[in-house]
DNA sequence: CCTAACTACTTGGACATCCAACTATCTGTT
DNA sequence: AACAGATAGTTGGATGTCCAAGTAGTTAGG
């Protein structure tokens, strides 16, 4: 049920009633991780009946924006910022599917490529207008606060080293 | 290592490519994901020497805020947004670390609650006071871009019925 | 009253993520 | 050429989240 009074906003009163500090940064982050939690949802949610979640579907699209449809598994690690045991998982789980294929490197045995099949071509451009036709879970909010987002998020994510 | 390139621009160039729509939404979807990916890895990092998570931290936050000190494990799952089941997990580590017992409802033995002991209501202030310290892992963000973040992102909680 | 429907919490299972440790392979230095 | 150190990927273990199903207790209609 939801409730009737905004969760945040109480937050921030009751840390700066505490003097706990940093209410501005406190109600961000927070805001930040609900708003995480409702994308992820919406977004997994529309994958669902395909097969696929967010992470699924950010590896397909890595892939299939690459020139030979096929990385390296640490590669696509690094572009998604997330660990190698992850990036294993993942395409296991596509490969049991019939999207990927795992093919040795051609000069360098240490590593593997995950290589795009044509069903997992399909199954992303399916996949990429299904989560356009929903704006991502964002749909209803005004592209000027989206770029707003976008813009305020930047110097976050360039201070984590991303770029 | 760090990439060369901003991933995020270099999505939008590639989803503009292919005419795959929606690329503020998506832009702002991939960047809020990255953002929280960033933020929770700094605070439970600064959570960890205490035997905390962020999970277990809003758990005691939101006891600590509390009259008696004390809420249904419902209740907490209502305002933190998580599963019931996330909750038993949450409060069966801090009762195990002793930070919270469980306590019989009142009126109502279906109930349990979750009372702060003292250990735990010490515990929650020094990490209010470490958090605060290190900005929620957003510091170097100027408290109007801050500001920004939290009321772009309103809409979005509203939306998804939170208040 | 009494029973059907609802509510609160827990248990067991699936899945995703990370870390530590391991194997295999490559690279640079001597 | 040989070896120490780096790199690529995997396995096993811990944690956290969700869902489905189960138990116990409460509420409301007949």
């Amino acid at each position: 049920m939801p409730l009737t009074f905004d969760p945040i906003a109480e937050a921030r009163r009751n840390w700066r009633r505490n003097d706990w500090g940093a209410v501005e940064a406190m109600s961000a982050a927070t805001s930040i991780t609900r708003s995480h939690q409702i994308l992820l949802r919406r977004i997994d949610g529309t994958l669902e009946p395909l097969g696929l979640n967010f992470s699924r579907f950010e590896a397909l699209a890595l892939l299939h924006f690459s020139r030979a449809g096929s990385l390296p598994l640490g590669k696509i690690g690094d572009r998604l910022q997330v660990h190698p045991t992850s990036v294993t998982n993942t395409i296991d789980r596509l490969e049991a599917d019939g999207l990927v294929t795992r093919q040795p490197h051609p000069n360098d045995r240490r590593t593997t490529l995950a290589k795009l099949t044509s069903r997992g071509r399909r199954r992303v451009k399916e996949a990429a207008r299904a989560l356009a036709k929903v704006d991502f879970g964002l749909d209803g909010m005004p592209s000027r606060d989206l770029n707003k987002v976008d813009e305020a998020l930047t110097p976050l994510r360039r201070s984590a080293g991303d770029f």
